[in-house]
DNA sequence: CATAACATGTGACTGTCATCACGTAAAATT
DNA sequence: AATTTTACGTGATGACAGTCACATGTTATG
C-alpha cells in the first residue's frame, strides 16, 4: 500500500524533515496490519525496519531463558520503534508485539543508511530519540528499584497518564486502551494476580473507573500522583 | 591540564576520527581528578560535558524518593559517559559517580555541538554509543526480571567478566577493581547482606575467589555460566 | 448466538529475602 | 600506631507477594 508525505507527517520526528527526503522516504514505505499477538520486530531478522505506529498498541518485550516475558515499553499511536539497529551492525535488543490489532509504517533500513548520515535534520532526530529511549529506561528502572509493588503500580499508571508533577488536573482524565493487568504485570516485575489486587483497592478508594476494555478512567489524577510518591508502606 | 591528540585516542569512539578533528577537540578537553564518592556527571547541571574515563571506575546511579539507591551501569576505563544530555535540551537523566579515585577526560559539549553533526564518522560514533547504552540497559533489565535473586548475582558476576557464552574458558580469570557488595546490590534491586550471602556460597563451591580487594579471580567461569543459565531455583 | 479464548477476581499457603542488629576485618586517615 | 571509616559476615524474624487453583466476567469468532 503506498505511503503519502501526508501520512509521514503525523509522525513528529519526520515531521520537519525537507520534502524532497520525506518523498525519498515514502516512496520506499509500505504500510502493513498487524494482528493481536504478532511479532512486529524480530531481533533476530538480519534486516530490519523502523515501525511507525499509525493505529493501535504495540509492546517491546524480552524474554527470559524460562520463557518469562519482560516488558519493556508501550508504544502508542504516532510513536516508532525498531530504531536501535540501524545504527550498527548488530541485531535489536528485544521483540516489538503488537498487543492489539495495529496498522504500522515500515520504512526499511535500506531507505534510511544512505541518506541519514548526510540528511543534519533526520540525524539529529534520529539520535534524539535513541537520548530518548535511554532516558526511557532508566524511568522505568527507577520504577523498579521502588521497594513497595503497589507504589511501582501506582508510578507507572501515572506515567501512563502523560502527566508532568507541575501540571495535574483536578478533573479525571482518560487512558484509552490501557495494558492488561498482565502486560502491566511484566513491565514492574511482578504477578498478574497482584496487580489485580492493587487496581481493586484503586477501585475501591474511587482513583480509578473501568469504563470498557479500552478506556481506564482515571477520576482522581493528584490522589493517584500522590500515592506514587508516597514511600510510606 | 592539556591533553594530546594521542590520549583522545586511547578512546575506541575517538580513534578513528580525522586529525583536525582530534585536534580542535583536544584543545579544549582538560583532565581532571576525582576522589572516591565524588559526583562526575550531575543531572541538575545546566551545562555538561562528555567524560572519558581513563582511570578508576564510574557508576551511573539514580536516586528514588526515599534516597536509596539505583544502580544503572559501571564505567571502566577506556568508556565515556555522560552524552545522553548532549542531543537535546534535556538532563542527563542519572549521575555518575566515582567509585575509586578516578582520572577523567572532560569534554564540554560546546566543543562538540558546533562540529558533531558537521563530521560524520563523529556523529555515526555517537548515536552507535547510544544505540549501545540501549542494548546495555536493556540487558541489565533482563537480569533484572530473573526471578531467584541468587541467579541475579550470577548474571551480573558473568557480565562483569565480559565474557561471551560461545568462547568461555577453562582456566581461571581475573576481574580487576570488583564492585563491592553494596555497589552490586543497587545494580539488582537486592540487598547487601544477600549479596554477602551469594558470594560466601560461590566461595564455599571454590567457583570465585577473593584476591586482596582489588581483584576478584572467577576460578570456574564455566561453573559461573551455568549457574548463570539454570532456571532451577 | 453458542462456544471458545481470554481477562479479571479472590482465597489459601509458603518461601524468600529485606530488615534489624550486631560482630569482625580491613582500609584509610590522622 | 591509633582511630575512624568502610567493607564484609551472620543469625533471627516477619511480611510481602509469588504461586496454585479455581470462579466469574467479558470479548472474539466461527
Amino acid at each position: 500500500m503506498a505511503i503519502t508525505v501526508e501520512l509521514l507527517k503525523r509522525f513528529s520526528i519526520l515531521r520537519d524533515l525537507p520534502e524532497p527526503t520525506l518523498l525519498l522516504l515514502a516512496s520506499q514505505a509500505v504500510l502493513r496490519k498487524f494482528s493481536r499477538r504478532e511479532i512486529v520486530v524480530d531481533p533476530s531478522e538480519q534486516k530490519s525496519a523502523l515501525c511507525f505506529l499509525f493505529e493501535g498498541s504495540l509492546q517491546g518485550v524480552d524474554f527470559t531463558l524460562d520463557g518469562r516475558e519482560v516488558g519493556l515499553y508501550f508504544v502508542r499511536p504516532g510513536d516508532f520503534c525498531g530504531e536501535v539497529a540501524l545504527f550498527d551492525a548488530g541485531a535489536n535488543p528485544e521483540f516489538v508485539i503488537a498487543l492489539s490489532k495495529s496498522q504500522v509504517v515500515i520504512l526499511p533500513y535500506s531507505a534510511l543508511e544512505s541518506v541519514m548520515y548526510e540528511s543534519k535534520s533526520l540525524i539529529k532526530a534520529l539520535s534524539q530519540r535513541l537520548a530518548y529511549r535511554v532516558r526511557e529506561l532508566t524511568e522505568q528502572r527507577s520504577i523498579l528499584s521502588l521497594p513497595s509493588i503497589p507504589q511501582r503500580i501506582h508510578r507507572q499508571l501515572w506515567q501512563l497518564t502523560g502527566l508532568k508533577a507541575d501540571n495535574i488536573p483536578s478533573n479525571e482524565i482518560e487512558i484509552i486502551y490501557p495494558p492488561t493487568h498482565q502486560e502491566i504485570a511484566i513491565m514492574l516485575n511482578t504477578s498478574r494476580e497482584t496487580v489485580t489486587r492493587v487496581f481493586q483497592t484503586l477501585l475501591a478508594e474511587d482513583i480509578v473507573q473501568r469504563n470498557g476494555t479500552n478506556s481506564l478512567i482515571i477520576k482522581q489524577p493528584e490522589k493517584l500522583y500522590a500515592l506514587s510518591n508516597t514511600s510510606e508502606k
